[in-house]
Parts: C-alpha cells; structure tokens; sequence
RNA sequence: GCCGCUGUGGUGGAAUUGGUAGACACAAGGGACUUAAAAUCCCUCGCCGUUAAAAGCGUACCGGUUCGAGUCCGGUUAGCGGCACCA
C-alpha cells in the first residue's frame, strides 16, 4: 500500500484542528515552554519556503517538549501594518484592510496545510482594534513617562516611499522598504527616547542566551563609546566650542578644529565671520550631496576656513583655526571635533591639503607619512609626558580638564532616538491632539483605542502629508484639556510598533482590561526560545527589547528581558545558490511542494539540507531523498513482527539514535538528527524486519519531523492512543555501546589498520592484541618502541624509532 | 577602513571539540526486476596507482605546536555578513 499524503495529511490536520490538540492552558502541574518564531508580515506573494523552514526549527522543538511533558506555548499571528500592503492597496485599487484580510487568509491556510503545532486559538492580528489599542496605550504610557518627543532635526527621508524614517529604517543609506537611497531633510518628527535605554539595553545582553553574533550586533549598534567632553575658548567672544573625543590623551597635538556644515555657531555670529559668502557657498554644496556621495567619496577632503573666529586650546592656551567640512557630522556628538591630526588619519588628510600643523605627541609612527593610531610614548605633551600606558594618559588627561573646569568624561551612543511617526495611513494612528491653547496633549486612556478611520482615499499627501490630515472629521476635534477646537496628530506609527510588544499578547490574546493579566504573563513570561531572521537583530530585536524593559520599569510586566534564548535560521537560497527573489524567478511556492510530495516531506527537507543556522541552496533532487526516507518508513508496516521490547541486535542502534536526536533537536542540529534516523532505518532494513517496540519509538522520534505520517501509522499500527500524546523515547548510557568495537591503529600517527577489541578490554590487552596484529607487525619490528597510546575506545598509536 | 563568520569530494553537508576525514543524502556509473518506463532493490563512487592489493597524496595556501591537526597557534588568500568620515 502506497503513502497517500494528501488525504492522510489533511485527516491529520482536521483532528488536530477540532480537537484543538495543541492549545495552550496555564497548567501550573507541568513546566511550561514558550517557544516563538517571528510572526510573519501577511505579503500578497503569499508564504515562502524561508518561513517554513523559519517555523520548522522551532515547531520541531516545541513538538518534542511536549511529548517531554512541557505545557508548551507556541504561538503564531500576522505582523500586518505597513507599507507593502498600502502600495498594493494603491496600485490595486483595493482597500488596505480588503488586502490585510485576503492575504491573512492566505497565509493561515498555507500554514495549516504544513501542519505546524500553533495554538490557533491564539492568533493576533495587529491591524485589529482591540490589538492596537495596547500598542497605543504603551505610546502614551511613554509619552506620560517622558519617552516621547518632538523635535525638529536632520531626518532620514524616503523620496520613494514618502515617509520619514528611523536610522534602523535606512541602513546602508537605503529605505529599508524600496532600497531607495535616503535624502536628508529638516523636518519635525516624533521621537521615542530610546537612547535612555542604550545602557539597560547593552547590559540586558549579558544576561540572556543570545547567538553570540546577535550580541555583537546590538552591541555595535548601540556603539557605546567613552571619552571627555571640552570646552575651547573662542578668542574675543564669550562663547565657547564643546566637543567630544575618545581620545583627550592627544588634546597636546590639536592644531585645529572642525564642525559640521549645520552647526549652529555659524549662524550666531555670521557678523564675525568674514568669509561668511565662501561658508554659505560650501554649505549648499554639502546639502546638494547625497547621502552616497558624502559617505563613499571619503577619499578626499574637502572644506572651509572660517575666518574671523578662532580657538583657544584649553590646554596648551594656543589660539587655532576653525574650519566647517562635511566630514564631521551633525548628529554625532557635539557636531564639532578638536582634530588632532598626528594621530587620526581623517584628520591628518585634512591637515596635509589645508597646510595645518602636525604636531606628535605619541611616539611611534612616522608622522611624516600617516597618522599613527597606534600606542606609545607621550611626548610634546607637557604633565603626560613619558606616560606609555594610553588609560593612564586619558584618566590624567580628565584630571586636568576637571580641575580646570574647560571638560569633563563623557559618553556617546552611535545608536539614536527611533523616529516613530510615518505619513501614512495603514499605521496605527498616534493618540495625540495639538491643540492651540494647550499644546500638545494626550488622547485620555478611556477613549482608547483611537480607531484609524475607514477611508477611500489612503494614497499619501503632496508634501509628505498623512493621508488622514484629508479627513476633517478625524482631524477636527475638541482638546480633551480644555475643551476648545483642536487637531488631532495625523501620522501613524512605523511598521514595528505592533511588532515591539506581541509576545505579550500571545499570552493572553483576547484580554480587555490589559495588555496581558498578570497571571498569564507570570506562568508564561519570558520567552524560552525566540528564532528569527538575522535581518531583525538591529531593528524588532532592538526595539522589542526596549519596549519591554520600559513595561517592565513601569510594573506592566516582570521580567527585564522579553527572550531567554535567541537563535537564528540561515536563508533558503534559490535552485541556483543565490537569495530567492521574484525578479530572478528563483522563488520556491511551499504550496507546490506540499502539493506534489507532501507537507512531511518539505518539513524534512527544509531541516535536513544544511546546518539550520546557515544559508543553503534548494534542491529538488535532494528534497526526492527525504520522500524516499519517508516511504521507507511507511513500509517497514510490512516488515512489522511482534516484539514488547528491543531485539539485541538492534538495541545499540537504538539508543545510539535516541541519545543523538534528542541531543540535536536541542542543540538545532536538525540535519544530523534526521542523518542520524536514516541511519537507523538503513540498519532496520538490513536486519530485515523491525519489531513493535522498535517501530513505536521510532515514530515517536520521528514524530516531531513528520507528525502526518507518524500519526497515520501509530494508528494503524494500534499502538493505543494518538502519538503525539506519547511520552518521548528515552536512552540508557549503557546500551549505546556494542560489545565488540573496532579502534584504529596508528604507527607514529599513521593509520596502519584497525582492529576489533571488547569494549571493556584494558590498555595492556589492547597493546598485545595491536602488536600480534599481522599488519601491525610490518610497521614494528626491528624498531625501538618509545611511547604507546591508548585512547579508550578510540585508537592505538604506537611510536617508534 | 573596522568588526564578525566561513573555506572539507562532482553537489548539499558530517566529524563525539586534538584521536580511523568524507557520516547521511544527492548526482553519476554498473547491475537486478519489468514487454517497456516509473518506482524499488543490489554494487561502485576523494585523488593517484594497481589485474587486485600495498604504498603514496589529500580538509583554500605557507609555516609552527603535538605521539597525532579539518580541529590549536602565527602568517597569506578568497568569499559572505554587519557597521562605516562615529571624532
């Protein structure tokens, strides 16, 4: 009888589905596990064999902790507001909401015929009222605790996508979203304060199980930095220059100074300058320059004198040129350096075309020809002279400056405050009003949730306007302070508000009262183990982790940190080893896969290609394979005898194979655990016939992998109940090893042959048994015997001369 | 430029963390069954040798440590990922 995978799946998933099989309840009798994978955004293409492979790690452990006895969370939803879906609904003509719904359709039906273990009782929607209804009252939950704010600064802009962005947002210089390269442009935006978390959220890190990588990408994020803020005099004026540095050791070598193009003194004292026509000029320039071209055309210097305005070195008391030059960068620091060009290149290349001096104050380098950025010796640097030790000249470089009074230690962050408004109009709607009496108010609590309004024209404004600033009705409205005319906040929220907090939802989805009870978030909170894409660690991962530690310092929540454990997939590459992509055509539709070998077979698969955590390339050849494995097993029914426990000649292989799948599963090792169930099978098909012990256990293993066909065949098989109630197989140390095992022979570290010993045999019977062997012999006699090694187990080297 | 990761057969990848390199699978070749094909089953499969063996070579490259190195150390090189004029 052959496997018919369509109808035996989808019984399988029909029993699981009103039986609610796998829905989760807080049972304080058993250890709970909350395993999560990254809700997916709800896109008109439809799933991906990326997701599934994304869900199959972790579905393969939460399947297994259950058959372990875990009371076992694993939850799934749609991550559905954003831009994609607005476009689509632009172009289509269709209303965003139409298109969230069809596409959530969608991709509820493709993942059900893979038959993941969620509990679909559970599913969050983060377009639905009573979903973002929390996300807004977390907003003004900050707002209230001083995490929000406006300013009006130098933002990210998407020309493309017409919509401000956060620095996440634009990596690299492109829109996250349309890869379009980002302009710079001075507008007033909503900020959330997360650089008020860039400590907690650093030192958050040492406490969690995190890929290492993971770590050093948040920590390189974060880009902590210390060093000393310092004050320089400017001559004639009472003003004063504040920069910052990492490197006040070198406050000796400063010959001059550098800010920004934007910096403000330019325009306080534009009477002073007299070169202020030739600043101006230079400043159009800079702002003509792209974002590309100001960060990769580094090789070449470029700037202007001001003339009119110098420096005092607080120091040395040496009064310095200042220059502007787009080199130095408003948003960093103070938007002005002291340059030291002896010993920083960037510095030093502007020194060389300007003709300004180089003065060393390390030894160590050829100044001559480069900046050296190396240690050494002070020198020309009056009290910090003959210091070699670089912390010990800075600790007593900040002496100074604190005694003084011209600087003092200082600390920077690379990572900035989050951008949080979008205009755009499938977004959550920002609860505030501007009101012209009392400013910016809060939309009160009770009035939550702020509802987006239904609308037929949601394409964006002219100017970078919201599409809601169109609709009078939403816009006009009495301020909820004083009760006069007023206008409510028209931007919407960025695509990862809904995303920063729904691991808490999952805990207790359909709550009115809360975000979560408190009992829910106590029995399942905090995550056990989060698997995502590496393209999330600087942004969701980020974020989500910021606004939990601001839930958990308001008591909304009590754990510091939402993730125990964090792990990451590798991609699914095309056919043709390069990203799957729909302008390359190298796309694989998981429907046509389940369609033609079946969902057990594509769970199989997208596990055993490669090691989970790296990129592999798809190959429907090696795919074949996994079916093969799976129609083996579903034929061993005809090899079936009878047998309540395991047969002597298959008991090692047994054990060997429980103890390295159980191993594995935890350890992501899919690909060798599924290699290492192949390997069984082919002894099974060896031996010739499997018994029912053998068989049962076998499923129940394999169960986590392939849960249709394990089902089908417990079933058949009348093992009594349903497998995936079974209890997992479990391994005795002792049985793993055979009696008779063979070791290797090695001569001076060459392998000369191997022979076969008793497992338990002594060192001095193994030596004796090596040295009569015939084609050992050969390699031994007539020389002297120096060394003999015996690793239990392993091998025999013996060294001679 | 800085930081991190990776380099193993024709291919995807294993290797208990210093102990028989190439598990498992794919592809390829040969054979069995079949009128035939598919499916299935059996054999071969790193290179070089050889009737067959033995010996020799082999984990990007060069060197080192060790009885023993894919694994550790130093250098080189290639690819991937992240950040990037961050002061």
């Amino acid at each position: 009888m052959k496997y018919d995978f369509l109808n035996i799946e989808k019984k399988w998933q029909n029993y699981w589905d009103e039986n609610k099989t796998f829905n989760a309840v807080i049972d304080r009798s058993k250890p709970k596990f909350y395993g999560l994978v990254e809700f997916p955004y709800p896109s008109g293409a439809g799933m991906h064999v990326g997701h599934i492979k994304a869900y199959s790690g972790l579905e393969v452990v939460c399947r297994k902790k259950r058959l372990e006895g875990y009371n076992v969370l694993f939850p799934i939803g749609f991550d559905a507001y954003g831009l994609p879906t607005e476009n689509t609904a632009i172009k289509t003509g269709t209303h965003p909401r139409k298109v969230t719904d069809n596409n959530i359709e969608k991709f509820t039906s493709q993942l059900k015929r893979v038959g993941f273990s969620f509990d679909w009782d559970r599913v969050i929607d983060t377009t639905e009222e009573d979903y973002y209804k929390w996300t807004q009252w977390i907003f003004l939950k900050m707002f209230e605790n001083g995490l929000v704010f406006r300013d009006k600064t130098l933002v990210n802009y998407c020309p493309s996508c017409k919509v401000v962005l956060s620095n996440e947002d634009s990596q690299g210089g492109k829109c996250d979203i349309c890869h379009t390269n980002i302009v710079q442009k001075t507008k007033e935006v909503w900020y959330l304060r997360i650089t008020e978390y860039a400590d907690k959220l650093l030192e958050g890190l040492e406490k969690v199980d995190y890929l290492p990588m993971v770590k050093l990408q948040q920590e390189n994020w974060i880009g902590r930095s210390t060093g000393a803020f310092v004050n320089f005099d400017i001559k004639g004026i009472d003003e004063k220059l504040r920069i910052y540095t990492t490197r006040p050791d070198t406050l000796y070598g400063v010959t001059f100074m550098v800010i920004a193009p934007e910096h403000p003194i330019i325009e306080k004292y534009r009477d002073k300058i007299t070169n202020i026509d030739a600043l101006d000029e230079y400043k159009k320039e800079c702002s003509l320059k792209s974002e590309f071209e100001r960060t990769q055309l580094v090789k070449d210097k470029t700037g202007v004198r001001i003339e009119g305005l110098s420096a005092i070195n607080p120091i040395t008391e040496k009064e310095i040129p200042i220059y502007i030059s787009d080199y130095v960068m408003m948003g960093y620091g103070t938007g002005a350096i002291m340059a030291v060009p002896a010993h920083d290149s960037r510095d030093y290349d502007f020194a060389k075309k300007f003709g300004i001096d180089i003065i060393e104050v390390i030894k160590g380098g050829d100044i001559s020809k480069e900046a050296y950025t190396g240690d050494g010796e002070m020198v020309n640097s009056g009290v910090l002279d003959g210091i070699s030790n670089k912390k010990d000249a800075i600790e007593k470089m900040l002496s100074v400056l604190t005694e003084k009074g011209c600087g003092e230690k200082g600390i920077q962050y690379k990572m900035k405050d989050w951008a949080f408004n979008r205009q755009r109009y499938w977004g959550e709607p920002i609860p505030i009003v501007h009101c012209p009496e009392c400013g910016i108010v809060p939309v009160p609590y009770e009035e939550l949730p702020l509802r987006l309004p239904p609308v037929d024209d949601f394409r964006p404004g002219t100017d970078g306007e919201s599409p809601l600033a169109k609709i009078d009705s939403f816009v006009n409205c009495k301020c909820p302070k004083c009760g006069k005319d007023a206008k409510r906040e028209t931007d919407t929220m960025p695509q990862w508000a809904g995303s920063s907090w729904y691991f808490l939802r999952y805990c207790d989805p359909k709550n009115a009262e809360a975000l979560a009870s408190k009992e829910a978030l106590d029995y399942w909170m905090p995550v056990d183990w989060y698997n995502g894409g590496m393209e999330h660690v600087t942004r969701h991962l980020i974020y989500s982790r910021f606004w939990h530690k601001f839930l958990y310092d308001i008591g909304a929540v009590t754990t510091e940190e939402p993730y125990s454990k964090r792990t990451a997939q590798g991609l699914v590459l095309g056919p043709d080893g390069v990203k799957m992509s729909k302008s390359r055509g190298n796309v694989i539709d998981p429907n046509d896969v389940v369609d033609e070998y079946g969902a057990d077979v594509l769970r199989v698969y997208v596990l055993f290609m490669g090691d989970y955590e790296q990129a592999a390339p798809w190959s429907e050849n090696s795919m074949k394979g996994c079916k093969r494995f799976l129609d083996r097993i579903w034929a061993l029914q005809d090899k079936l005898v009878d047998g309540d426990e395991y047969r002597p000649e298959l008991r090692a292989a047994m054990h060997r194979t429980i103890k390295k799948v159980s191993k594995d599963i935890e350890d992501m090792k899919f690909n060798t655990a599924v290699a290492a169930m192949m390997t069984l099978i082919n002894t099974i098909y060896d031996i010739g016939t499997i018994n029912r012990a053998e068989y049962r256990d076998l499923l129940i293993m394999l169960n986590p992998f392939a849960p249709h066909i394990t089902e089908e065949i417990y079933e058949l098989c009348g093992f009594g109940g349903y497998v995936h109630d079974a209890k997992w197989v479990e391994y005795n140390e002792d049985f793993c090893i055979e009696d008779t095992i063979e070791i290797a022979v090695q001569v001076n570290g060459k392998l000369r042959g191997t022979v076969m010993i008793a497992s338990d045999a002594e060192k001095d019977d193994v030596i004796s048994i090596v040295k009569s062997d015939a084609k050992i012999t050969d390699f031994i006699v007539g020389k002297d015997i120096v060394k003999e090694i015996y690793v239990p187990k392993k091998l025999v080297n013996i060294v001679v001369k």
